[in-house]
DNA sequence: TGTACATCAGTGAACGCGCGTTCACTGATGTAC
DNA sequence: TGTACATCAGTGAACGCGCGTTCACTGATGTAC
């Protein structure tokens, strides 16, 4: 509990940076997380950040590290919500295709509410180090996982359906974000995602 | 014809930016293609560029119609060679399905020979504009048509075929750019490539 | 064929930007005795 | 309980960077008469 005023020591300084930074990114993207305007936002000069960063990409990391599990959390929630649906019980089969379906809506949905976010995870310098922080793409896994038990699909066909549905989903998000699809009626990204998420579906 | 020597017109300057930029582009990516330093190596003051390009951001469009025409090139250089195949004699569905599968492959091999090129052709500010010059996705939409003309598919499959179809290709490469299979070793990737193919061909 | 003149294509110097990062420093805090 | 001291968390000033862009200018070219 830092008491009223400007203390001289903050209380914690890094989350409020981190916190600060990814609300720089939710709204101008990845080149809007800048290290002064982080530390100008929280109310401290801008070299005290260096006593929690390294440099600037270990802020941009730590914020990619939040927007991934913003994601995943958004992912887990649609994940129980589908499980929980009446028409799936005793159904292992229809439970675990609509939970893929869920998650691959969540996916796409998140990448449209926070192209900011979005970018930002996959952004291209933050990838280049260690294995990123992929929750959302295990969760996925785990959705494979359970249409294997639910022998919708062999387990030799896994590879190949795995490999699809990332790709898939994560090709729909970009496509929307920043290819072809990009002007496109959220009516008809929305209809353009049902007819894929059907043809996916049908596909495994 | 221009004399030798370094005359004061340079003759088709706005080709040589447009050139020394791709290359730019195809070392660095998107940041790579910097104004100054295309000027320079063209041998040409910095702002004789702007006799040519309103802004910057008029130079990397270019640069990336460039890209778009060369992934267009392999493109259809695979198809012209998918169809010449003996065993397609005769089996316009066989046919049309390798040819589906050889753009998908060759689009992925693009994105990883040259990811510079592919980067800027989908990157943000660009793509922000008019429509983009997006032949690479109008081939893959003529292959449909011709999958629908072989009856592997029905008319009605064919929109959740072809946003399938994108987003799987699309997405691979991204992922493999920028993604959780960035590290991938070529031989995992490709047998990764060959698993969703298979899938995606399957699913149709 | 010669010449005047509009137009086009280049030059060189300068500006302002705002950043990330570093340096030398000071204020606050907690712990050993 | 008091005090010395190491350590941690901030401050403020400064640097260098290299860019994109603009300004006022000059050299080359082609066309009308």
């Amino acid at each position: 509990m830092t008491p009223a005023g400007s203390p001289y020591h903050h209380g914690d300084l890094r989350a409020a940076l981190v916190q600060t930074a990814t609300e720089l990114a939710r709204t101008d993207g990845p080149d809007g997380v800048v290290l002064r305007e982080t530390a100008r936002r929280v109310g401290v000069s801008h070299n005290a950040a260096y006593r929690h960063f390294a440099d600037r990409t270990e802020l941009m990391t730590a914020v990619a590290s939040n927007a991934f599990a913003e994601l995943a959390a958004a992912m887990r929630a649609a994940l129980a919500k589908e499980g929980r649906k009446r028409s799936h019980r005793g159904d292992p089969a229809a439970r675990a295709r609509g939970r893929l379906r869920a998650l691959g809506q969540t996916y796409v949905d998140f990448a449209v509410a926070e192209p900011g976010l979005f970018r930002l995870a996959f952004h291209e310098e933050l990838t280049e180090g260690e294995p990123a922080d992929t929750e959302p793409f295990a969760l996925l896994g785990e959705a494979l996982d359970d249409l294997v038990a639910a022998e919708v699909i062999t387990p030799e066909e896994r590879p190949g359906a795995e490999m699809m549905c990332w790709s898939a989903v994560h090709g729909f998000a970009v496509l929307v974000l920043d290819g072809p699809l990009r002007g496109v009626s959220a009516k008809e990204r929305s209809a353009a995602l049902s007819a894929m998420l059907d043809a996916l579906d049908h596909g495994l």
